[in-house]
DNA sequence: TTGTAATCTAATTTA
DNA sequence: TAAATTAGATTACT
């Protein structure tokens, strides 16, 4: 068998993916993802690609999609309420009612949602987190990977934890000591700036 | 009913965790999203907050509490192997095979995966996005989601491309021309920086 | 080489 | 107080 290249890419894409959604790691449901992939590959099949920026006209869009392929939900992104009892089954009527008032809002683009939630961390999260910031406030993407694994959170935000948290205290122990962190002491004026790959 | 802000915080934690993975808009299959969530559990309730900085260490234990959990899989993050046919079926015996290089290898810490690996996006994915930019360079949040369900790119990445495009394109036409991007032109001199919410 | 995804810092806003 | 966002600079990889 000889090297494919673009095999390869194809491989490197879907490893990405899957880093994303941690979900893929569980052994899959196969009927579910093929409808997504559907969805998702009939709607850049049909080339929708003027301005979603209306978010009414999406909505529109998406639900008129989800009923060409059969399936039952709206899909408001953000707010969308699950069915069944899994996971989030104790919040199920809150969100309900969260996405219920969002849509009598109307108007997404003022305050009711224009940055991403804050995410709270419960204690354990914290701890655990910070002592992973104590071992290396720099942990590369497959360390990241596997705090997510451990606390739940999704690797993006471990990202922005640890960027916050690299801000808060190394600049501060910078000021006050000699930055003597284990890893790199890194924060030191403004040069090599870059990510260290 | 009382206003319960404890409840809204786990809504929002809840929310923020769907947005990171779309396949939680899916109709859940709640027997493997309870294991993960066991899983998660266990594995922060045993208090495993030693540093995890020894991927091969991490790695044991990692196999180790899935094989408590019976769930067979080892779970190298990065380059777990899904068994169903669904999704990446295709390519399978290929990720199996980096895997297991991956394993010889032994050295995460090294050049084989300190960054995330390059996400490449096909010609309709990124020109669906570039129309998006040229509406507006600073999509919300909400937006940014309902990039993620069209295109199928998560939300995160979306967030990287968008970053990204801004630095080369908006910078670009600053230095030649005046700015004159519908929405913010933004990128004037070095005040005001923060985010717009 | 060029183009672009990923990463970092520093400053900032909001809840 | 801390998560989220931005600009700007940089690095790695194709």
């Amino acid at each position: 068998m000889e090297h494919d290249p673009e095999l390869d890419q194809v491989i490197c894409n879907a490893l990405s993916l899957q880093e994303d959604y941690p979900d893929l790691y569980l052994p899959p449901s196969d009927k579910d993802r093929n409808d997504s992939a559907t969805f998702s590959k009939i709607l850049l099949e049909m080339e929708i690609q003027r301005p979603l920026n209306d978010p009414n006209r999406l909505q529109d869009t998406l639900v008129e999609f989800y009923s060409i392929l059969g399936i039952p939900q709206e899909p408001p992104p953000g707010n969308y309420v699950p069915q069944g009892e899994g996971f989030l089954s104790e919040e199920e009527m809150a969100i309900s009612k969260t996405a219920k008032e969002e849509k009598e809002d109307h108007v997404p683009s003022a305050s009711s949602q224009k940055c991403r939630k804050r995410t709270f961390y419960d204690k354990q999260q914290t701890l655990f987190l910070q002592k992973q910031f104590d071992c290396n406030p720099y942990p590369d993407y497959v360390s990241r990977c596997c705090f997510a694994q451990v606390t739940g959170i999704p690797e993006p935000r471990i990202q922005v934890w640890f960027q916050n948290r690299r801000a808060r205290h190394l600049s501060k122990s910078s000021t006050s000591q000699e930055a003597g962190i284990d890893g790199r002491p890194r924060a030191q004026t403004s040069k090599s700036n870059g990510h260290p790959c």
